[in-house]
DNA sequence: TTATCATTGCGTAAATCTTACACATAAAAA
DNA sequence: TTTTTATGTGTAAGATTTACGCAATGATAA
């Protein structure tokens, strides 16, 4: 009994990695951090393997830390992707010539045959602060628009799909934008990024009066000058009470 | 590279399980199905691992079948636990001591040795079609009321608390009950699992409007007798419109 | 220099949704 | 037969969300 209790578990090993959907804003629109992988044109989520004293959050902020460069930013588990032909949805075929490219011909025997379970994390970075480096895998990385994101590697378009609908529920429960804006903001700035977002348009009024009555934004002196029209006001989130609101949560329901 | 690779592969090979949080009500109360471990006083969740050809829901069905018996009922991943240290959360001692009891001397060093990841799915059930049976590990089952649940084995108390806060979340996003209450059943019972779920009391004229606002109930001609009171009409949940609200969403805004 | 254009700041009315509450009625118990 | 308890139904007040108007400003074009 104690024997085969043994042998069951070994049997039951699993890899275990993270893969990271890591959201940025330029420009009015949503973008997306991935990774092409060796010599190859598929393109992947970054991701990573836990180390023997890590936590998964650990993890997961080291694979972050080394691709972007940032710590300390917003980071959430969304969902652990497992089936069981995850790997395989390219044709095998193909998938093996991918990885024989990128990897050399050891090891994709072993990374097609064994099943791979992996957590997915998004992350929501200040643009302009990544410094993106490649890994292992990878010799070069893009920023995605959303809507322009190709057909990924293995699962990973359904994680980006999961991805950005947790970002989205996410954004109507708690405040957004600390760690995707910069510093200082304007109203219509941060509209747009709800409205890249939720990919949904919304009164300029009415979105004004719900985010000051969350009670997040200090409105500064300065302007925002240099657009053909009148200069908007600049704003920045009061971060205490910014935290206290993603403690709380606010209810963005417009 | 390639060998190094495949070395470090190995090294992070993981144990993974799934843990269920198995709700049920009954006699206007909800509660969760544990276990107790082979002579101990340890409880815990109903848990188990993953096969080879499986995917984590495949497994997660799997272990609810074994479970209760029961297939096609609610159930879904709400966060995957992977803190370094989840299994010693009580004292290295008192583990080894719980867990050499329940499966014998060879065990327990791999056991608490190794990182395991689990990932956390909650079901929801009819509590009278449950046919539960113990497993390898456990002797005896019992359904616990939320508030009585005691000190759990591992970071299981944490996941009680987790699978909670996503069965709340889910209540208010999504119709519940289908999987909960017998096909037939009174309104006042119906509001009843409600407050039960979100601890928290309703009008019950207004929870009657918002429940029919939602289109998925059928009013039968039938009434329930023997209550020392006017009889409430039975209602029953009209599956393809149930199924069809789970798909859209709903809001429960009480 | 001045008029025009695009966009912002600010405010109010209408519509909708949520909450509070009242009275008649039915089934069992006294 | 009366009392007790809880149900069935409806309406008004309050709060929130949505729709929309108009004056003001900064750059650009006339």
């Amino acid at each position: 009994m104690e024997r085969s209790l043994k042998e069951h578990f070994e049997q039951t090993l699993q890899e275990v990695s993270i893969d990271c959907a890591i959201f940025g804003f330029h420009a009015g629109e949503l973008k997306i951090l991935l990774l092409r992988w060796k010599g190859t044109d598929g393109w992947s989520l970054p991701g990573g393997r836990i180390y023997k004293e890590e936590s998964t959050d650990d993890a997961a902020n080291r694979i972050l830390k080394e691709r972007t460069g940032l710590t300390d930013i917003f980071l959430q588990q969304y969902y652990t992707f497992g089936n069981a032909n995850r790997l395989t949805h390219l044709s095998k075929q193909d998938l093996m010539e991918l990885l024989e490219l990128a990897l050399g011909k050891d090891y994709f025997h072993d990374k097609i045959n064994r099943r791979v379970v992996s957590i997915g994390y998004f992350a929501l970075v200040e643009f302009d602060q990544v410094q993106a480096t490649a890994d292992w895998y990878t010799d070069e990385f893009r920023w995605w628009e959303i809507p322009d994101v190709p057909k990924l590697l293995f699962d990973h378009n359904e994680m980006v799909v999961r991805a950005l609908h947790a970002l989205r529920q996410q954004i109507r429960n708690q405040p957004v934008g600390y760690n995707l804006l910069p510093e200082k903001f304007t109203m219509p700035e941060l509209q747009r990024l709800y409205e890249t977002i939720l990919d949904k348009q919304f009164d300029r009024r009415n979105f004004q009066k719900l985010l000051v009555s969350y009670d997040i934004l200090e409105k500064l002196d300065e302007k925002r000058t240099g657009g053909a029209n009148k200069s908007p006001f600049l704003y920045r989130f009061n971060k205490s009470k910014y935290e206290k609101a993603m403690i709380d949560g606010v209810s963005f329901a417009m």
